[in-house]
DNA sequence: CTTTGTTGCACAATCGATGGTGCAAGAACT
DNA sequence: AGTTCTTGCACCATCGATTGTGCAACAAAG
């Protein structure tokens, strides 16, 4: 009906229709007419107006003048993953739930592409930015720091802002206690049957492997070195750090604890050369919970980190604009075999 | 050194310092300075103070100006999955690539959603969006429109914008005669054998059902209407869904087409709640590539969606602004069980 | 009837970039 | 020397909102 033809209404053809000032529409807008002492009956009819003509604020213009964008960054490793894309999923339910608008990008683990993608969120005046899994939180903070920008690290620490992680001390003893748990009493492990692949020098791979090599010499009374294999991030590595193994020993450990889910994707590559019968009696540990990897033909113990308990923590230190560089250790949780967590999915209203 | 001290440098202070006007300094930096004659050397000089300054443009103040912000849309049904975190990792690549900045949100299958998250992206006037599994792709055509967005759908085709899809009906096709071949001839299928769980009245799942039903018939002669049970798309009903055939049947079919990973996951759930034994000889086909499930302890085939080729296609299309409704059907890939592919994860480098 | 307050709004500067237009200085040409 | 180009840039309006300030009009107080 309007002429709503192609461009977007804007606060001064509310103004003209109005008759109103253009500060005026602007304050009944945005919600700050009462304090602008504007006549209630006066901010009904601009509402009414707005309301029939569609309008929506041009955020660009909001943003600029108020260098605040309503924009809310993720920044995550990787996508294509159950962690980082139920991460991404929680994330975004929350900032839609305080209005603002979500956005998510990846930099694959790379620093310098970390701080490009940093400093490009910040170019459209992001309003705070979190950062989880980054390769190097400190150098992202000084970006941040630079532009004034708010930020957490969630699920690796830096030392220069507050982080909130994974407690993988304890969610590393978990795993491990569960694995060797696993096994009867009557062919109990050995040291030197529990292994260790995957992760690489970062705060979480050294505390999972801490709190693995803790339990095993406490349940196991060793905890050889060679044990551990750090392999990266890379589910190809990784497929190559067990076809070593496996040349090299004939067989697979009767145990191993993976350090991640993209490198159980490693392990996948290496079982799609080799025949069913290379994967029996063997339990696998994994931090990461994938509902599928739960399900697979041997035992496979899972540690789910509480994405949301993180989420949840991480919303309130970035609220209370904490910026001394504390540790929030939560805790996760011990998956048993064969177990099909609900998630973020569950959420969704199924209409047909 | 600088009094960079908080706040970003704009082309005002390069102006200032560099003795030329706000226009000459923009022009350099936005690279249309030879169309306004801007001497080499007065180029070089500003280009070389703002790197000195870390100048970095704002993007609220060009999208305001131009009406471009560099912003480019991806619409999800959800996150969470390795389909569509696939789909997001990719599309990021795309448009990074270009020197654009992707902006990837879910909407959770729902129509109502899907329009707010779209305006709510148009008032931060991206440029392209693109629409993912959509259930209305319709009711976002008429939003597009009228902002005066360019758009496609991916996935689930919409009747009046192009649309890049599946091949479903072929998947169909593919995925249920592997199914079929997957039993040896001395104990072939029946056509009562052969179920069909999961998906709801859209594009996708009626293609993929109308495949489905036609090599029933073609190669077990039949096609009996009970076994195709639409679920749609939450895990919970998918679950209760196979709950209700065991109760009912006292075993579960020895074959099924699966019609998503999400449904996938509803059969874990039952999966969960059963011992081992009930899924001896059964053969599954997910239409959706999960390298986890494909290692399940019984035979999973599965099909995995050309997402690389569905967006570079996408892309394609929108950049030859066609906007007439063309259909652009994709071949997926048939997977066989036990197979790890590779994916976008592994385009990451793994330094350590 | 003046003085002092309150109510209700309009005006105009501003955020940072873009792009049309104008204009001086020097070159080229007659 | 006078005219016409060309070169190289400066000026200014503009995008759509926000916000500090000013000021009528009317009411209340003295």
């Amino acid at each position: 009906m309007k002429e709503n033809g192609r461009k977007k209404a804007t606060i001064y053809d509310l103004s003209l229709i109005s008759g109103s000032s253009p500060s005026t529409v602007s304050a009944v807008l945005n919600g700050t007419w009462r304090k602008r002492r504007i006549k209630e009956a006066t901010a009904e009819f601009i509402r009414d107006l707005a309301e029939k003509h569609q309008y929506t604020a041009n955020r660009q213009a909001q943003g600029l003048r108020s260098s605040r964008s309503g924009l809310v960054g993720l920044l995550l490793p990787v996508h294509d993953n159950r962690y980082f894309s139920s991460m991404a999923q929680t994330f975004e339910a929350h900032v839609r739930g305080m209005g603002q608008c979500p956005i998510v990008v990846s930099a694959s683990r790379d620093p310098q592409e970390e701080r490009e993608t940093a400093e490009s969120l910040i170019s459209y005046s992001i309003d705070e930015l979190f950062i989880c899994g980054a390769t190097d939180p400190d150098g992202l903070h000084e970006v941040c720091e630079k532009a004034g920008l708010k930020h957490v690290n969630i699920d690796l620490p830096g030392t220069k802002a507050p982080s909130i992680i994974s407690d993988n001390y304890e969610g590393g003893r978990m795993l491990t206690e569960a694995i060797i748990r696993q096994f009867p009493a009557d062919r109990p492990l050995a040291p030197s049957d529990l292994y260790l692949f995957g992760g690489r020098n970062d705060h979480a791979s050294r505390e999972r492997i801490r709190g693995f090599r803790e339990i095993k010499r406490e349940l196991l009374g060793g905890d050889p070195d060679f044990c551990i294999e750090t392999t990266g991030y890379s589910p190809n590595n990784t497929r190559m750090a067990f076809e070593a193994f496996y040349k090299r020993e004939g067989r697979l450990p009767r145990a191993f604890f993976v350090n991640s889910s993209i490198n159980f994707e490693g392990f996948l590559r290496f079982m799609a050369g080799h025949p069913h019968e290379t994967f029996r009696d063997m339990v696998v540990g994994c931090y990461d919970y994938d509902p599928f990897a739960s399900f697979l033909p041997f035992p496979v113990i899972m540690i789910r980190q509480d994405v949301e308990g993180m989420l949840t923590k991480a919303f309130e230190v970035m609220q209370h604009a904490r910026t001394t560089p504390d540790i929030h250790l939560i805790r996760p949780e011990l998956v048993a075999p064969r177990t099909a967590l609900t998630g973020p999915l569950d959420a969704l209203k199924d209409i047909d």
